[in-house]
DNA sequence: TGCCTTACTGAACAAACGTTCAACAAGAAA
DNA sequence: TTTCTTGTTGAACGTTTGTTCAGTAAGGCA
């Protein structure tokens, strides 16, 4: 057995933004589908198809990689929201309600995604470099839905909560449904979920 | 030097509950300082001020002695809140907003705490002895939620949620807020939260 | 064509992991 | 006092961890 004069090439030279994006897509495979006690570095790179070495040529750390994923994942996730809320015409309550909707929406409410999430809050609490990034993250999240309750407090205000405290508590309402409901997703319909956000906000209105 | 006729014992011997306390209170403290990733049998044993071969002689495993600590600790949080809700007289309302205040208490806000519940979750997904008991836990809590809340129906009706969809509005709202806080406490303070908490009952009655 | 930069590989390393188990000794029982 | 039970110890084991780095080879350039 030869391996004759046209070998395939052991591996393919890439841009080095193109071979990040796979570490970074490796990274989120396995910390969704095993776990983070699971997700190493073979793992990984194993997932990724490319040498254990790869990892420490592009990033500083394997925590620096997960960083670097925490914020592209927040990023789109934010985005995808967005982009859901602009394909909805109506007054400032319709959209909330899209933005509701958009976060109950089947490829949010995946436990496979609060593994990941739960990875990054636990990094957040001793890990500086990814506290940055929950703060930058979270920051962004409740702007976005201080501008869709701003909108909504110029219709019909609502005197017992700053546009602020409002997004917080919204936002804390749905994390918190987020979080029991991909735990244990016997304990309530998706549709209830929306119906509770629903009935928080107007709730607000009726002040 | 000569160690004596009257040596000082090596060890103690204990009741098996007495030293199963004693590991699990070693395991808390270790979760809730150093986080999951630093918390081995090895750190919980040096803490616990026992020998490294203890923790497999009372436990099947490592994962085992968590899923107790676990237990316990979900227990004595709610027994807790159930005590201070109990020394509140008053109507149902007064009754939720000590339950509420309960939740914002300084020993319950702990970044500590947090540390140590995102690693129960995180095992919640993975690790079927530590669901079920996160099933138990939530389903008890709940439970008493719906006590209150029912109380609260009976003196003024709420139609557009049932009991236990409130309960779990109630719970998500509660649960949200305390992990945003303890990721950043920078970004609301916990009376805050309690006003953010009772417009949310408030606004429940005004339906 | 041959050179040269550098993306990439993978064996090697020290440290840390959970678990095992033969030996030890504390303290009650006889 | 001696015997016996068993709570407790701690060295040892086989894995797995993140990181390193000398070497390999892909692919643009002259």
């Amino acid at each position: 057995m030869s391996t004759g004069p046209t070998a395939l090439p052991k591996f393919r030279r890439q841009r080095p933004d193109q071979r990040r994006r796979v570490l970074m897509d490796a990274t989120l495979q396995c910390l969704a589908t095993h776990g983070v006690e699971k997700t190493s570095v073979r793992t990984i790179c194993e997932t990724a198809g490319v040498s254990i070495g790869l990892v420490n040529h592009y990033y500083a750390s394997k925590e620096a990689l997960i960083a670097d994923v925490y914020r592209q994942l927040a990023d789109d996730l934010l985005d995808t929201l967005k982009t859901r809320v602009a394909a909805t015409a109506g007054d400032a309550r319709t959209r909330l309600i899209a933005f509701i909707r958009a976060s109950f929406a089947p490829d949010t409410l995946d436990p496979g995604l609060l593994r990941v999430w739960l990875a990054f809050w636990t990094m957040t609490l001793s890990t500086p470099a990814i506290a940055a990034v929950h703060t930058r993250t979270y920051a962004d999240y409740r702007r976005f839905l201080e501008h869709l309750l701003g909108e909504l407090a110029a219709e019909c205000a609502f005197p017992r909560l700053t546009v602020r405290q409002a997004a917080i508590g919204l936002n804390g309402l749905l994390d918190g449904l987020w979080v029991e409901w991909c735990l244990n997703p016997e304990t309530f319909t998706p549709d209830e979920g929306i119906a509770l956000c629903t009935v928080w906000l107007d709730g607000l209105i009726a002040g």
